[in-house]
DNA sequence: TTGACATGCAAGTGGAAGCTTGCGTATTGT
DNA sequence: ACAATACGCAAGCTTCCACTTGCATGTCAA
């Protein structure tokens, strides 16, 4: 399992994140045309496939193929890793 | 303010953060020998400065002059910005 | 089967990031 | 004052990263 941290780094990949947060199971073209309309992202597809693999690796997508489609899903269980790792300590708004 | 997921993105400054987690108000000749000693890293002096200027610049980490000291202070603050960001939906152990 | 569609792979390129190197500045102790 | 300490600045170098480009694979409809 790859780097998480690395996989947040990119803006771009921020914005994948943020699409599939909104709405699960999209297509890679789907993601395309969502990005660059809603997000202000103008990658291509290529550039935007590389982006999710890395996702991928990182476990914050998860993707299962249909036919000649792959549907995209978000999975934040990974991002708990970083709350934990540095919780707010000893101050009364703390929470995780 | 600068970006926070990059600041993340490298291990030595996560191991930063780590140290500074466990002891604030170090200085850079604390850090760099904690580093060494508990974390395994093994960068220079320079290195580590500037991680640190990438960490100040991200609002990770704060620091007082004191004559010719320089203590560095975790805030983790920042960080709630992630866990905001793609919270976890409708599970049952999702908290924060 | 054939063409159109959705995706996959992989080499090459430009630029940013991290590190080093060398010197400079400010503070402290004797 | 003078040396030692703690840190700051900036140029140069190397490596990695994101993107492009071109072609290949697999699926579906007619």
């Amino acid at each position: 399992m790859a780097d998480i941290y690395r996989a947040l780094a990119d803006p771009t990949r921020r914005a994948v994140l943020d699409e599939l947060y909104e709405r699960d199971r999209q297509t890679l073209f789907e993601l395309c045309g969502r990005l660059a309309m809603k997000h202000g992202v103008a990658s291509s597809r290529q550039a935007v496939s590389q982006h999710i693999a890395v996702l991928e690796e990182a476990g914050l997508v998860r993707a299962e193929r249909e036919g000649r489609y792959r549907f995209h899903t978000i999975d934040t269980a990974p991002l708990r890793e970083i709350a934990e790792r540095w919780p707010a300590r000893g101050r009364k708004d703390g929470q995780t």
